[in-house]
DNA sequence: ACCTGAACACCGTTCAAGT
DNA sequence: ACCTGAACACCGTTCAAGT
């Protein structure tokens, strides 16, 4: 009961430890998993503090703020993107094996999407990283310098309004028993019936990939054949 | 100063007054008025309270939670959606109208986006009617009651999506000093050259909801085709 | 340098007391 | 019914004191 166990505390006398017990990599590893399984709600520097058998302001040694610790979050959410199919792949392809682990991992912790979506990205941060791999993959495939922001935003904004969707109660459009909804009962049980367990919101997902993807490669393309006729 | 005008309070006496001084919707436009002006931080039932010349507990006579607040906010922005396309004009015009003024609305305001994307829709709200007539205006141009969802949930990802890129720190992708970045620094200039004052996520919106649409319009010459041949 | 302990300035919410 | 005033149970963060 009161072994060396790694989470076993006790009380530890005030004064500086004779090893560190946190560092920024434990915290924000700590932090995460807390938010994945407590929510958004439960998720605050006490409780970090407390899984980590310490007390919050020690926290304090190690990171500036709460909002530092949501820089580091995301940066262990973007380090799970796959960027490895740029200038490997055709780009159509690279961009959507980004795609599908962009949303993917944001799927998997729900309750990141929507503090991380509106969090300006951290100078030198991996995000930063991030964005410099597929922007470079994209000129490299032929996308006009003034034209890739364009590209990589417009899909973004697909991808994270997806991952919400994907974290948003399953029976979002649930009429139940509103009788003036009589059109959404209609598509419900239509739905229901089409769905045979596959979840609705990866049908949704992929559909809407597939158009963005073939509407990009027609862009392109006439990009291209433009630039011939100069 | 010590008038009779509606925001002046000075000290009321404690007990029901003669009448009412707040009301749901007072409490609402109040709310969206302060998220708008102070952001989502300074943002609270105290706040509100302030602004209403009352004592935050008396918020509690007519709401019950903070959650409580911010759906009627959302009823209030959903209120601006534009509906009024389906059954007029044909279903990919009414939807562009749709998806327009809802981008646009969050848009307007933008620390709602992050907080109501990812609140469930309550029980007999606005936002209800809204799905409801949208689905309505799809299937009556011919959309099969089991694909009318993931229609509408893929627009939405992209409209979602789109309101926080509206709403993102406009120079999101700045690579500012950093050496490391230099595919970034070159789409960055390019894209400063050809934009001339237009405001990049506007750009990328309106060509992502080119694209979607045409998508969504060779599905259903698809599935119409698919039907005619049964 | 890195921890504890106590404190500060906040929150949302409840509830008795008043009219 | 609908307000005030006081209180409760929380937050994130700061900082002196300790080793």
């Amino acid at each position: 009961m009161s072994g060396r166990g790694t989470n076993v505390q006790h009380h530890r006398a005030a004064g500086r430890p004779s090893v560190a017990v946190l560092s920024r990599g434990l915290i924000f590893e700590t932090a995460l998993r807390l938010l994945d399984e407590r929510g958004e709600n439960g998720f605050g520097m006490r409780e970090i503090a407390r899984a980590l058998g310490v007390r919050p302001s020690a926290l304090y040694n190690h990171v500036r703020s709460k909002e530092d610790v949501l820089d580091g979050i995301r940066d262990l959410i973007v380090a799970r993107f796959d960027l490895s199919g740029f200038g490997v792949l055709p780009w159509d392809e690279a961009l959507a094996q980004w795609a599908r682990s962009y949303m993917g991992s944001f799927a998997a912790h729900p309750p990141t999407i929507a503090m991380l979506a509106v969090q300006p990205v951290a100078q030198g941060s991996r995000t930063s990283l991030m964005y410099e791999a597929v922007t470079a993959g994209l000129m490299d495939a032929g996308w006009p310098a003034d034209r890739v922001f364009e590209v990589i935003v417009g899909l973004e904004s697909f991808i994270i309004g997806s991952a919400f969707d994907q974290a948003a109660p399953q029976d979002m459009f649930d009429p139940s028993d509103d009788a003036g909804l009589s059109a959404m009962r209609r598509a419900y049980d239509a739905r229901e019936q089409s769905l045979e367990g596959e979840r609705p919101s990866s049908r949704a997902f992929e559909r809407g990939l597939r158009v963005m993807l073939s509407g990009l490669r027609a862009e392109l393309a006439q990009l291209n054949r433009d630039t011939d006729a100069d």
